[in-house]
DNA sequence: CTCAATGCAAAGACTTTGCATTGAT
DNA sequence: ATCAATGCAAAGTCTTTGCATTGAG
């Protein structure tokens, strides 16, 4: 994603555009690993070593506020972001706490049809978050 | 649930039986509302008034790790506390953060279906997590 | 008796808040 | 010039830990 790009959609929010939200948002495009507050503040502590763990947390935020991102919270109670937006489920590995991208259009459908053809006991439904947890399997040789 | 079978499902898994934790025990299996630690505490300070909210952590703890309760983490980051085993999906209420059990045998056979027909990029799943998140809708009169 | 369980207070991890300063528009 | 964004430190929330005491087996 182009600076000009990540500007616009920023702006777009209302937000004003600053260094530490452009290379926030940057940090999160890039990632693939859905990480903690503390990742991304580790992560651009080099393009930015001024920048306050206050001011990403209130910039990730902002973000989840404008929809410009998702938050989730991990197994250990630890606030996750994710700059995917569109529907997806995820994987959640029980030993590294890593989280990666589960993308399955079939799945999303079934699910989807299952919202709009059940009733959830008075419950109006605008989400759902499905979380595969496991372990990743050791590479074998071979 | 009566006394005698609670104390033998803490006797079973190795743990002590004491007060503390059979008052514990006995509000999980009680409560619809997926308690948090908190929660629990206050429930039985009535029935244990000098109970210590570490010792209540610690009980909640041990039963987990003993499979007698599943744990799992509400979009405030708090734990939760459930004492239904058998697989079945939540609903949240994003509004009281209230968490119920929502139970369709036909969904949790879709989910199992797809677990097993499908490959996890390198993951050995054993656990799918479900929650259908909304808002309860007001009760309309009439 | 023995060793695990409890209770207390202190520490820890993560997140939010208040407020003075800075900076985008 | 204005008002939102930032940075810092302090406070807040939830949870864990250390350790002396208690109590179940």
């Amino acid at each position: 994603m182009n600076l000009a790009l990540i500007k616009e959609k920023i702006t777009n929010c209302g937000l004003k555009f600053t260094h530490q939200r452009m290379v926030i948002f940057l940090a999160l495009t890039k990632s693939e690993s859905h990480p903690s507050a503390e990742q991304v503040y580790e992560e651009i502590k080099g393009s930015n070593p001024s920048i306050s763990i206050a001011t990403v947390y209130k910039t990730l935020d902002s973000f989840v506020q404008a929809g410009l991102l998702r938050k989730t919270i991990d197994q250990n109670g630890v606030m996750r972001f994710d700059s995917k937006l569109d529907a997806h489920s995820h994987l959640y590995c029980k030993t590294s706490h890593e989280i990666r991208d589960y993308e399955n259009e079939k799945l999303e459908k079934l699910l989807q049809d299952f919202i709009e053809s059940n009733d959830f006991d008075g419950y109006e439904i605008d989400e759902i978050n499905v979380v595969f947890k496991g372990h990743k399997r050791e590479k074998t040789i071979n």
